[in-house]
DNA sequence: CATATACATGAACATATGTTCATGTATTCC
DNA sequence: GGAATACATGAACATATGTTCATGTATATG
């Protein structure tokens, strides 16, 4: 497997904060309803049972990352991921997690 | 592009922690270097011009979630990457963080 | 215009986190 | 064994973060 090219000091930050992003359980749960396809605020904190508030707090970090992007419809906003990217990422990331473990380590 | 199977919440939390590990700058750039080879302590610390200190405490925290690996020899102990999929997380972040903005929003 | 619905936002707070400092532990060499 | 080197670790602290509560703003409907 051929390792990423050496990042700058600015791609790195820049990777660390979405990684930060991701790394919260309830923004990720987040993302996972938006790949399956655009949610509404209210809808979401139903799915996740958690506030309406906390939902739209994360929304904004996560539209502002470019991580989601909103679309209102009437009152409503339609939140979605903006763009293939993340999915990679998570899907990544999914088999790292389901990977067994290959030494036994304290 | 195939979106990820809808995790469990174990698998959510898990994957989170993942991503909170490297949502720190100079945790990612641990990485980044270990990516390159093996790394005792004192040479991550001079490359990344940080305390020896505060490099072992990262060290300690990403070897614990088996994004790295170690191994003694003699006096030093070495990190390197635990296995690839770490590295296909950062290609593909990488892409993410280097796609140019369709649109621009405020 | 008034009311209701849907979402956004600011303040506040408890907790988590990154870093430093001081100290401890393992390994090598004399 | 003692000194030196390389790394690990615990305490402490300033700051960041996730969540809640209360309130504000936009859109639709009567």
């Amino acid at each position: 497997m051929t390792p990423p090219d050496h990042p700058t000091d600015d791609q790195t930050i820049e990777m660390a904060e979405m990684f930060r992003l991701m790394g919260d359980a309830t923004r990720l749960r987040i993302i996972f309803e938006c790949l399956k396809g655009p949610v509404c605020v209210g809808d979401m904190a139903d799915r996740l049972q958690a506030s309406q508030s906390l939902i739209s707090h994360h929304l904004r970090l996560l539209r502002a990352a470019r991580i989601l992007k909103s679309e209102r419809q009437g009152k409503q906003v339609f939140y979605s991921a903006a763009d293939e990217h993340i999915s990679c990422v998570l899907t990544d990331m999914a088999h790292h997690v389901g990977e067994p473990v290959s030494e036994f380590e304290v």
